[in-house]
DNA sequence: ATGAAAGCGCTAACAA
DNA sequence: TTGTTAGCGCTTTCAT
């Protein structure tokens, strides 16, 4: 593993100052052309790269920042990463990505590194924002940092979200229209995420606001979700739910396989509406109704509005952004095929 | 924006010199009780934090490694990132991350950042192996890489892949198999992706093979792909196609949309299979037929033996991982149905 | 067990 | 236009 070439190796074999390589590089100062021809050609003839660690430790700025998300495998994040990433790459910004599991632990030692490797600011979607030790922590330092998905309580810091709450009592009230009464609510546990528990409660709200009492709330694990046995076991009898209203698509995806494969037809037998918008789920077939969040957008926004407080100090901001419900194809009105 | 507490005040403050910190926090040496007492009391009170940067600069190690995907959007690559964030997290490395979006350009200047950013080693997923720009950049440094999913033809690098052409070969083999005849290609933009490429060699061959001839290779767009006008077009007449083999799962979801929307009925009427395996082919109705790339496992070896590569100087590797074949619904027989 | 000191590769203020 | 110089915050010999 030989050493890189330094900037005081093309200095010396261009006949200059490291200074003025420096100002050639970077065009941050005059260099004569015959200074700037000697580098150059040093420079392409040794591969030499500024050295980034080097002038980070210089500038104090690391020109990165640091995303911390659940998972990948959900979609949602994916795409709000996807947003973070080429906003970022777009203000000359990196991203050093890692992913929590729903695991609090994780949580704190992912911020914890990010710190370490002091990135100039962070981007996060935390299991629960009002019990986080990872915000806590954060909340000792003065990194700049934007909550995504979250649905923000405390002020003092910035987020981004939509109203959880609201779209899903939105949802709730929708199949309520259609006639349905026995409504399921699937959930992941609720203890690893405060969007579901702001979920369940708008599912609540919507029942409540119409005299209708819960089926039930069925908690399932998040990553691969199996809730088929839950479904199969609660889809048995004549009281059986005539709808059910899952806390994400993904959840939404797995009660409908579950269903199809116990024998019900979407949305005939059973109607079934996801939560997030996941492109995917337009092409389901039923086509998934859902509350669309604008996952993407949310990651663009939050990545140029880090950049913003850290480049140009722009002071600590909240954004609720709106949800759409997409009209699919998983859910009908009850008909008498419902007993 | 006020400075970070710094291992000099820390040492003015617990009395002892900096030496002593470093030991004390890394553990690197020995320290007295007293001297542990004192630095820790200072460090608790001021949140000090070693800084990375610095450290960076000094052992001339990063621990982090850049990770070049395509897209997140495609959950074969946001399996792949999840293995190689886990991998990477657990041997005490991060990950920094950049997305290409099939962009040979971006491709390059996501490689020189992390060539400039001193990443000890990269991870990634090219549009084209054989003419990558990325890749002969690369060559001319002595940064250890893996390429990931891009075939393998030249030595001299590690890759992690499958056998593209043989899985699409046994796929088409076997719609050939249950009597299918007139089977259509449905591929990105074949320029963008030399897996692609392989694949539609695989269908080229067993066609041939079988004395069929093609019925055509239709390109689509990657993103947000809408094959659904080609798609309807070649559907309509008396000779459309019988079967859909699609270069990626992405693909095949868009083209089962497409056609149920022109009023066919999977498999009954027209069978599609996809390629990737990506977990929610498992979930659709019907559930995808496809080959199975092992995207996480793919992730996490490449990331363990890049660790490998770097920590323990191990040398360059190879690695075919065996596909699967993926029984879903979505093929059948061809029937008197088919006409 | 501890500290002094060198230096990693760079930027930027200042002097020339 | 250029060079000198002083660090940025850390690790790591080498003495003590």
């Amino acid at each position: 593993m030989k050493k890189d070439v330094t900037i005081k190796e093309v200095a010396q074999r261009a006949g200059v100052s490291i200074a003025t390589v420096s100002r050639a590089m970077n065009d941050s100062g005059p260099v004569s052309s015959e200074a700037r021809q000697a580098i150059l050609k040093v420079v392409s003839s040794s591969g030499f790269r500024l050295n980034g660690i080097g002038r980070q430790l210089k500038t104090a700025r690391s020109h990165t920042i640091g995303v911390l998300v659940p998972s990948l495998k959900n979609p949602i994040f994916a795409d709000a990463v996807t947003g973070i990433e080429h906003a970022a790459e777009q203000s000359g910004y990196r991203v050093l990505l890692a992913s929590s599991r729903y695991d609090t632990n994780k949580e704190v030692s992912a911020v914890e590194t990010f710190l370490i490797n002091r990135v100039d600011g962070l981007i996060l979607t935390v299991a629960d924002e009002k019990n986080s030790q990872a915000l806590q922590l954060l909340g000792t330092t003065k990194s700049p940092f934007v909550l995504m998905f979250n649905p923000c309580n405390q002020t003092g810091y910035s987020s981004v979200s939509i109203d959880n709450r609201l779209a899903a009592f939105e949802l709730v009230s929708a199949l309520i229209n259609r006639g349905h009464r026995r409504i399921a609510m699937i959930v992941g546990k609720l203890s690893d995420s405060d969007r579901s528990v702001e979920r369940s409660a708008g599912y609540e709200e919507a029942l409540r606001k119409n005299g209708i009492k819960p089926v039930g709330v069925i908690e399932v694990g998040f990553e691969n979700p199996d809730p088929g046995t839950q479904i199969a076991e609660l889809n048995r009898g004549l009281r059986s739910p005539t709808a059910y209203f899952c806390s994400t698509d993904m959840l939404a995806i797995s009660t409908i396989r579950a269903l199809v494969q116990s024998g019900k037809k979407i949305p005939d037998d059973v109607s079934v509406v996801g939560f997030d918008g996941i492109t995917i789920g337009e092409c389901l077939i039923p086509s998934l109704a859902t509350a669309v969040q604008p996952a993407e957008e949310m990651g663009v926004w939050a990545a140029r509005h880090l950049v913003a407080r850290i480049d140009k100090g722009e002071s600590v901001s909240n954004l609720v952004l709106p949800y759409r419900i997409r009209q699919g194809e998983s859910w009908g009105r009850l008909t008498a095929n419902h007993l």
